[in-house]
Order: C-alpha cells, then structure tokens, then sequence
RNA sequence: GUCCCCAUCGUCUAGAGGCCUAGGACAUCACCCUUUCACGGUGAGUACGCGAGUUCGAAUCUCGCUGGGGACGCCA
C-alpha cells in the first residue's frame, strides 16, 4: 500500500510551490490507490500559527487535495520524539551538546571566514568534560563520520553525498521540541510513509534523514525530490511575485481545476496534453515525468487555461462563482438581465471570473463614456442617423433579429459603412467600444434602457 | 566559500543513439473570419549553452567549461 504525505509547516498561507508539492504527492498516491496524509510541522513555536492551519487547510479544499488520514500535528507528539532521542542517546548514538547559540555563531563565523562550510565540530561527541551549570543540553545525533549516503531519488535519480559533508545535527532542542530533520522521520516512520515527496529544497536533508533512519534500524521510504517553482523572472518565488497564495488565484477569479491543471502541467508531463482533467492527472501521473530542473511560473498560461475552463463551465456555476466580483464592484445583478444569458454572451472573452464581472457591468448600471470617448465617436455627421435610430428603436419589437435589422436600414438610409453607426452607439449604451456584438448587446440591455442611455448620451453629441 | 542538483524555442515542455531538416502549448507576429474588441481558424519566426571525446551515427552516452537553482540554523 502505497502511503504519501504533504507536511506543511503552518507559517504562512498555502502558496504556490507548497501546492504542487502537495498536488504531486497527492496524485502519486491516488494513481496507486494509496492513501495520503496530511501532517502539519508546527514544531516552529515562534512562527506557527492556528490562522496558518487553517489558510493552508482552505487552500487544499480549493484545490480539492482531499486527504485520507490527519491533519496530524507534531507537536502532539512530542514525547514520542523525546522518548526516541532519549533511546538513541542511550544507545550511544545521539548525545548531549552544551553549546550555547553565542558558541555556535562565533564557531560558524569563524569557519566561513576560512572559507570552510559551516558546520558543528563535534566538541561534545565525545567529550568528558563536566557540563556548564545553567545550559539546557540539545540532543545531537551522531553522524557517521566515514563513507557516504547513496539513495535512488524518484525524480533526480541516484544522488550520493559524503558523510564527511554532513555534521552532528541537532534532533532535540533544549526545551524538548524536535527539529525538522528528526520529527520527519520519526513521523514518515510511525507513519508508515512510503513515498516522500516534497520539495527540492530538502536533498540536502535527505542524507542526514537517511543516517537517522539507519541508526533506528528502519527500512528507508523512497524520496522523489521535486523542483521549485520560480517566479516569473526566474527568481526565487516571494512576496514580490504578485500572487503567490493559492487563495489569492481564487480571489483573483481563477478557477481552481485551471490552476490545478497548470500546476500539473508545471514541471511535469504527459506527451503533449495541456489541458487534462483531475481525473486524468491521476491517471497518467508518474514521478518519471517529472522535471528536474526548477520551473518558471507564467502567469499567461494559466490565464488561458483559466478561459479554457470557463468557456466550458456550467453557466449556473459560474453565475455563483462570479458573484462576489459584482459584489465587490458593488453591482448588483437583481434588476436588469438575466445573469445567465449575460455569462453566456460574456464567457469566451474572459479569462476570469474578475473580467467576466468587469465586462458585465453594462448591463446593469450605466457606465459613462471617457471624453476621448465620446469626442472620438459622437460626431456631428453621425447625429442624423443616431437620431433616426433611436426613433426606430423606439417603436421596434425589442429581439435580435429586428434590433438588426434597424441597424442596418438606418446604416443604409444615412448611406453610413456599419463601423460609423455601431461604434457611437456602443459608446452611448455600455460606454466602451468593447462588447459583444451591437445587436445581442443591445437587446440583453433591453428596450427602456437603451432607449434612456442613448437619449442621455444624445446630449453630449456637438451641435 | 563549500557541497548537492540541473541545462531543448522568450516561457512550460516532448525527446531514453538513427523515427529530429527537433514535435506540442503559452506568448509574439501575419493573414482569414468580423458590426468594434474578443473568440475561432490558418500560417510564420524562434531552441538542443560551449568545447572535447565515444560511435558508422548524438539533443540523447562520457569528461571539462560556462550558466542556473538549492543547501550549509536549537527554520521547516
């Protein structure tokens, strides 16, 4: 049975890279009929919070990254991480360091300043002397100090890293709280974890878990190690990128089977499919396929995915998922066309449940033309025939086809090219010259409206 | 600085020695459609980082260089 886990420690929303972790590891257990575990990392006293709990919680819902077993929280557990470390301790295997945190600076200064990676030197691996009164000991384990850690990364391929690199790191702290490097395997062992999958910021840990493992008598996981995700400009994803909480893409108007989808498709492959299903992610994921090397975040290509979805989203759905947009432009689709058809005429020229809104509020509310606007379409040549129309609309039976063909008897009758009427009364009645087309857009708006935005508008015409 | 990993169009990628005069997608540009803007359709330009090998043959294997990323905490 194979068992995956997503460990996220709760010191900030679910942001971008963490969520494909997550996905992945997810998806690898669903293609294999596992199962996959949630375990929160809060061992971080100073930064953990509840509200992180929650956000990172809100983003896998949205996402739809369901877990079989957890959230677990180590911080529930840590007798057990205690109990664990005292064991290896006694063994031999682990010991107790004095050092205090001022010790250890000066240690690390001075070694970088030789140009030396910093790392502990083992001053209390063996040593006899008495403890200092007043410091709470750490538990250090006790890294082999020969040959080198070998492992098959399910991504990376083989990886092998000399213990010659790695120092005596601490497993307990001195107020008993585990570090990262010793609740994860404690954790991915009682856990019956078979497949860790995370972040490429962790091969170097990986090594050091591997030794801890070992003195513990335990048969290894798998690793698959995958690559980060980098911002747009190919730098490190931070604060800086814009939209870096999965939840900030919901806000922005994203659906989330098109960030999932992009997600996926971010870093990983399946011949030339772009556009894919939940269902077929996990049918067709591999940890094979996945990427090497670190990927960039495009935003361009999410948003087309993002219209992809919408176009074939239920018009009921989107009706929901697109109203607080209006809410939050304070526009309310009570009065007015029906939601419904107004989505449908709109849809394929969005890419997002936030310019669907911005393109609809036409019809419910007034928009007032710009200046350049009217100056540019309202002119003096074109006042005959605007006139001529509103009266013909006026005493027309309000449906597409008739609005049509008004349109084109006044064009005809003013001897006008279509562009010359259309354009100055796109502007009049949704003050833009962006909009569906004249005829559908009119008779959406519907008869009383239109006749009132043009008769209102026919005032800013020169004389 | 030390260690680890990586390297195909601007970006995401296909590619497991001959199927590659390197394929797809986003983006860009052009044309078509058109009652504007979109959508849609058609097409174009654009890549195997460099240098040595191995081989009859290399984007694919090896080595070096260069470039990029990651790690070096009583953070995770």
């Amino acid at each position: 049975m194979i068992r995956t886990r997503f460990a996220p420690s709760p010191t900030g929303y679910l942001h971008i890279g963490g969520a494909r972790t997550a996905l992945f590891s997810w998806a690898y257990a669903r293609k294999h009929g596992g199962k996959f575990i949630l375990r929160v990392e809060d061992t971080d006293l100073e930064r953990s919070t509840q509200q992180s709990v929650q956000a990172i919680l809100d983003g896998m819902q949205w996402l739809g990254l369901d877990c079989d077993e957890g959230p677990f929280y180590q911080m529930q557990r840590v007798e057990r991480y205690q109990a664990v470390a005292e064991q290896l301790v006694n063994e031999g295997k682990a010991y107790r360091c004095y050092c205090t945190k001022e010790e250890l600076d000066q240690m690390r200064e001075a070694q970088r300043a030789r140009g030396d990676k910093p790392r502990y030197d083992g001053r209390w691996r063996d040593s006899l002397q008495k403890p200092p009164p007043g410091v709470k000991p750490v538990i250090r384990f006790k890294n082999p100090e020969a040959g080198e850690v070998v492992w098959a990364d399910q991504v990376k391929g083989p990886i092998s890293i000399s213990n010659g690199e790695l120092d005596d790191l601490v497993l307990l702290r001195g107020d008993g709280v585990p570090t990262y490097n010793f609740g994860v395997v404690i954790d991915d062992l009682d856990m019956n974890i078979t497949h860790v999958i995370r972040g490429d910021d962790h091969v170097n840990n990986t090594p050091r878990q591997i030794n801890i493992y070992k003195a513990l008598g335990a048969t290894l996981p798998k690793f698959g190690h995958v690559p980060m995700i980098l911002g747009h400009d190919g730098e490190r994803l931070s604060k800086r990128h814009g939209a870096v909480s999965v939840m900030q893409y919901r806000d922005d108007g994203f659906l989330p089977e098109a960030l999932v989808n992009y997600l996926a498709r971010l870093g990983w492959s399946h011949g030339d499919n772009e556009k894919f299903s939940r269902d077929q992610l996990v049918e067709w994921f591999d940890l094979a396929h996945v990427s090497k090397s670190p990927a960039r975040f495009d935003p361009d290509k999410l948003l087309w995915l993002n219209q992809q979805y919408m176009r074939e989203a239920e018009t009921p759905r989107l009706a929901d998922l697109v109203q607080p947009f209006f809410a939050a432009d304070q526009c309310s689709t009570d009065d007015g066309p029906a939601l419904y058809a107004v989505i449908d005429l709109l849809r394929t020229r969005a890419s997002s449940l936030r310019e669907l809104a911005d393109a609809a509020v036409f019809f419910y509310r007034p928009l007032e033309a710009s200046a350049a606007l009217r100056a540019q379409h309202y002119g003096a040549d074109v006042r005959p025939a605007v006139e001529d129309l509103y009266k013909r609309l006026s005493s027309v039976v309000w449906n597409r086809a008739a609005i049509n063909d008004v349109i084109k008897a006044v064009v005809g009758a003013h001897a006008l090219k279509m562009p010359k009427l259309a354009m100055p009364l796109r502007v009049m009645v949704t003050g833009s010259t962006q909009t569906p087309s004249i005829d559908a857009t009119l008779e959406l708006i519907g008869k009383e409206t239109v006749l009132a935005r043009m008769s209102a508008e026919l005032k800013q015409f020169p004389a």
